[in-house]
DNA sequence: TTAAGGACC
């Protein structure tokens, strides 16, 4: 079998990328991969306190400062021609919709608010910069501005440039294909957020500055969002507010993204590999001759809250500077000399806003620290017997673990404290935890009680507690990292960066000045990176370079990556992509390819659907099911005890199937469907995830809606209720369409080894099929751990292996 | 006999 593998492979080697690597490239790509961190000590030596460090050093604030630096052209053209009153203009030539003096809608209310609003607008920082930021994008296309947190750059920035007269749709002619057609350019501009939740609350508050609706509940909002399962934009939207996958996937079907007059790109600092991404095709958008938008421009501006904007100005230069698409690498060597030989410097603008945040002293351990938790137990006894109330206790660890490690120590000593002390209560905080349990976190402390908030990084950036005064840190993080040789996902802990430091002790000086406890020496503190390592250096590549594909960028090597990915982990993606026949052989996308790039999918599940669509109606709907399971967190709750284990087996006996983990996610979405009495309560019965169920459902209406887009539903099937026997049998060849790979036969010895590598592997404990001998196993993936373990699996056939490995074209 | 930081289409 490993030969005729090989053979497959070896027939797609016109791909210029992978000619010299495709020999070497082992075979073998389970989707994700994990690995288990290494379980935490709590008997380690007694660490030293930190706290009793003589003079702590003060880290000066930047309250109220603000500073300019700027590279600006000297003169400003026609700066007084615009005001920046509430535009009542009919700016839409299309549009037959009368002017906002709507007299059926009373916004009499929303104006007075609004107006309220203006006195607060006008106290943030980046307001009195508002001429300024003006002036410089109607001379430039693109800026860059640095604003710290709290600078108010997310919401005024975008009410700034809204009524620009380069914000306004423009009449053209665009030629494509030979054929002209008149569109019009322009009109919105958009604001990207790596969240979902910041890109509704931030067009919330806007819509409220504005004086406007939100979205779709008036057709003369002028504010909106988009983020998946979530759109709210009226006819009139002109200020967008959407995640930064939404705008990837809408440059899929409008790739020069006429709708918009600038997009303005927020958060780039925590560099997702989604942003990333948008940030190579806005360079080449605004770089290249503008042909698909009309030659109208589009203004591009990027935000970040850390200064390093050299690499970022860099990148566009180089962009402005050479139409060609051979470049040098683009990181950090370019000198500023060269940034003078520039031919078009003033293509680009730099503007620095100050934040508004109070001073929060820093206090480094003396000596490192072994055990974090232990550590932070006594830092939280001290702060809580020295300072007065009010001021709540931010402490950040690694995982869920080491939460509930502390949790539970906090508690015990809490008992037996000095009773004449205020009363201390103990909040966990992380992403898994129940949206209930989340929303305790944020109600205020009850009167003489300090709130402890013990948190992931979830708090880091993500969430944010309020009247937390004292932060402790403990300097470490989980990081996802893939390893492209390996083929798997493994979390690890690592230290932090400085940025991230400098975020969490942030999170002590939101209200009041603070304090923030390091858990590290100030020396620890000196040697860590400036950044974040970018995502897209820690993560599997096959759907970024899908989609990269799919807009039309053949030559991945050309694309202006701000951090490169190795060449090797480019590879390792473009092979997956090949195997799963989303990219012919010269590397171009295939239909197949472009179809799965519109799904809202890893490539290899989006294969297996097209698959199953090939397989009836019936097969599709009973895959997008499944699909949706692996598509979302684990839907069966963790059973940590014997006791739990067996009431857990009791109660989801009825679920279970014997073909495997696959056909057991089916049953489940199907009763869960079923179920309109009370599906909170089926799913504490069958000690499933209720929370988990909810996603599952929303994605599988979304698949199910682009399914019959795509013409492979029809909405009889949609509508019939009446259930069908699922086949397994179509089921899992369907899913063979992706997961050939991931397979594995039964050895005389009684193990299994991989079909594709020959590496040994062991059913994960969670599997329906744990302990179960079969002839063939499929997997969705491969943890490694103390050994290593198959997750999500199903039983097969050898003959159905083969044949899906042998069937790619 | 296991165990997942956070986000996203």
């Amino acid at each position: 079998m490993p030969e005729k593998v090989r053979t497959v492979f070896a027939e797609s080697d016109d791909e210029r990328i992978l000619k010299q690597t495709l020999s070497s490239q082992p075979t073998e790509g389970p989707e994700r991969k994990k690995k288990r961190n290494k379980k935490r000590k709590l008997d380690e030596p007694e660490a030293s306190n930190p706290a009793d460090q003589d003079e702590p050093r003060e880290i000066p604030a930047s309250a109220k400062e603000v500073e300019r630096s700027v590279s600006v052209p000297k003169k400003w053209p026609h700066a007084a021609s615009q005001t920046n009153g509430p535009s009542t203009t009919k700016f839409h030539p299309k549009s037959k919709s009368k002017p906002f003096t709507d007299t059926k809608t009373n916004f009499t209310p929303l104006r007075e608010k609004a107006k309220a609003l203006l006195e607060t607008r006008r106290k943030l920082p980046v307001f009195e910069n508002a001429d300024l930021i003006r002036d410089l994008l109607r001379e430039q296309d693109v800026m860059l501005l640095v604003g710290e947190t709290g600078s108010g750059k997310s919401t005024q920035i975008p009410q700034f440039l809204v009524d620009e007269f380069w914000c306004r749709p423009v009449p053209t002619q665009i030629t494509r294909d030979g054929k002209t057609e008149k569109k019009m350019v322009g009109g919105c501009i958009a604001i990207t957020q790596p969240r979902r939740v910041a890109a509704i609350s931030l067009a919330r508050r806007v819509a409220e500055e504005m004086g406007t609706p939100l979205g779709s509940h008036s057709p003369a909002s002028k504010v909106g969002y988009s983020v998946r399962f979530d759109t709210s934009t009226s006819p009139s939207t002109r200020i967008k507010f959407l995640t930064e996958g939404m705008l990837l996937q809408e440059m899929l079907h409008d790739p020069n993204l006429t709708k918009y007059s600038a997009i303005v790109v927020d958060e780039v600092h925590e560099r997702g590999i989604n942003v990333d991404l948008t940030l190579g095709f806005l360079r080449n958008l605004v770089s290249g001759k503008k042909e698909g938008r009309g030659g109208v421009p589009l203004k591009v501006v990027v935000m970040s809250a850390t200064a390093d904007m050299e690499s970022l100005t860099d990148f566009f230069q180089q962009g402005f500077k050479r139409p060609e698409p051979e470049q040098k690498a683009i990181e950090g060597v370019e000198a500023e000399a060269d940034k003078m030989d520039t031919s078009s410097p003033k293509d680009i603008s730099v503007c620095r806003i100050k934040g508004r945040q109070f001073a929060v002293k820093t206090i480094y351990s003396p000596a490192p620290v072994h055990d974090f938790v232990d550590a932070a137990l006594k830092i939280i006894f001290q702060i809580h017997q020295k300072e007065p109330m009010p001021g709540d206790i931010l402490v950040f660890l690694t995982g869920q673990e080491t939460v509930e490690a502390l949790e539970h120590l906090v508690n015990e000593y809490a008992m037996g404290m000095d009773p004449s002390l205020p009363k201390i209560l103990v909040l966990p905080l992380f992403a898994a935890l129940p949206q209930a349990a989340q929303q305790r976190v944020f109600a205020p402390a009850p009167p003489r009680t300090r709130k402890v908030v013990l948190s992931t990084n979830i708090a880091e950036t993500s969430v944010t507690v309020s009247g937390v005064r004292h932060v402790i840190d403990c300097g470490k993080a989980k990081v996802k990292q893939f390893r492209t040789r390996l083929g798997l996902d493994s979390l690890l802990v690592k230290p932090i960066s400085k940025s991230a430091a400098i975020q969490r002790k942030g999170r002590a000086g939101r209200e009041a000045p603070g304090q923030c406890f390091r858990l590290y020496t100030e020396k620890d503190y000196l040697a860590l990176d400036e950044t974040n390592t970018p995502e897209i250096l820690r993560c599997d590549l096959s759907q970024a370079l899908l989609n990269m594909k799919a807009r039309g960028v053949d030559d991945i090597v050309g694309f202006p990556f701000l951090t490169r990915p190795p060449r090797e982990a480019l590879e390792k993606a473009l092979l997956q992509l090949l195997n799963i026949n989303a990219l012919e052989d010269d590397g171009k996308i295939s239909a197949v390819g472009l179809h799965i790039a519109k799904l809202p999918l890893t490539p290899t599940l989006g294969r297996v659907l097209l698959a199953a669509g090939e397989n009836g109606p019936e097969c599709l709907l009973d895959v997008i099911d499944i699909i949706s399971c692996l598509s979302v967190e684990n839907i069966f709750l963790n059973t940590t005890s014997e006791e739990k284990k067996e009431a857990a087996e009791a109660a989801r006996r009825d679920l279970y199937r014997r073909e495997g983990d696959h056909l057991t996610m089916l049953t489940t979405v199907r009763v869960y469907a079923a179920e309109h009495a009370d599906r909170k309560a089926w799913a504490e019965r069958h000690l499933v995830s209720h929370r988990a169920m909810q996603s599952v459902m929303d994605v599988r209406k979304q698949l199910r809606t682009q399914c019959r887009q795509a013409k492979l539903l029809t909405n009889e099937a949609l509508n019939n209720t009446s259930l069908h026997d699922p086949s397994p049998i179509l089921i899992l060849q369907s899913f063979l369409a992706g997961f050939a790979t991931n397979t594995a036969r039964l050895v005389p010895d009684g193990s299994y080894r991989t079909i594709v590598g020959n590496q040994t592997v062991a059913i994960h404990p969670s599997s329906v099929l744990y302990g179960k001998k079969l002839e063939a196993i499929m997997y969705n993936e491969f943890v490694f751990t103390n050994r290593s373990y198959a997750r999500g699996v199903s039983a097969v056939q050898m003959d159905w292996v083969g044949e899906a490995l042998a069937g790619k074209d």
